[in-house]
DNA sequence: GTCTGATCATTT
DNA sequence: AAATGATCAGAC
């Protein structure tokens, strides 16, 4: 039943997101044979491998988007029954280091945003893990108007990782993108340039993208697909 | 430790 | 209630 599925295309894969539409994870977990987790705790990632592994991605843990070949990034996205984002996205993690010259396009996060493969996962709380319902996909790229934000964001933070003032970045900067700690726990460090310009060894952070961004993702999508 | 996949727990 | 800062699970 869990045959291997690689997409060739963009409609391909379009498609076979389209084919569980409506699908609980329960289910889809069931077609392919795969364990659930016994709660949202411990299932942290799992709605994510879930889908991977239905859509065939190959990227693996390289810091490239998953569908190397269409040049696509997958990502769930938890919605209410409003359709709202119940949190943030997750993208990448945040060069702290050899960072001298690194340009947006040149960046990690630049070539993740250029086209994502979104799925809705309808995930009011207290439902249980197995009964979130699978959304329609939602094949998006940036507008131009987006694009310029998510690059203004992206120099302003970088320019403060680069001056070493890394200590000083919260979550609260950025309209689109923001960095927040992204690490096992506290005890997780890594090198970053200090204020000195010398090494310190920090959090290790990630970029991620705001709830009110990924709204208007989701609701430019709805009215499209309403006309 | 460095990445991927995210959600949890606490503060605001 | 929403946002921020912290954490969980797993591959390598």
């Amino acid at each position: 039943m869990s045959d291997k599925f690689t997409p060739t295309s963009k409609e391909e894969l379009l498609a076979r997101a389209e084919a569980v539409a409506g699908l609980s994870l329960a289910g889809l977990a069931q077609r392919l044979d795969i364990a659930m987790p016994s709660n949202s705790t411990q299932g942290k990632g799992f709605v994510g491998q879930l889908l991977e592994l239905w859509l065939g991605a190959t990227a693996g843990s390289l810091p490239q988007p998953d569908f190397q070949q269409l040049g696509i990034e997958l990502k769930t996205i938890p919605i209410n029954a409003q359709a709202k984002p119940i949190e943030s996205t997750y993208v990448s993690i945040v060069p702290l280091r050899d960072i001298a010259g690194l340009s947006w396009e040149q960046s990690d996060i630049y070539k993740k945003l250029q086209h994502i493969l979104w799925i809705p996962i309808l995930t009011e709380k207290g439902l249980a893990i197995g009964e979130r319902i699978i959304g329609s996909p939602i094949l998006w790229q940036p507008s131009p108007q987006q694009a310029v934000i998510l690059q203004q964001d992206w120099e302003e933070l970088m320019d403060m990782v680069a001056m070493g003032e890394i200590e000083h970045i919260t979550a609260r900067l950025g309209t689109y993108l923001q960095i927040r700690p992204k690490g096992a726990n506290a005890s997780a460090l890594t090198q970053a340039i200090g204020p000195e310009g010398e090494s310190i060894m920090t959090l290790p952070r990630g970029f991620y993208l705001r709830t009110c961004f990924t709204q208007q993702i989701l609701m430019e999508a709805s009215h499209i697909n309403s006309i």
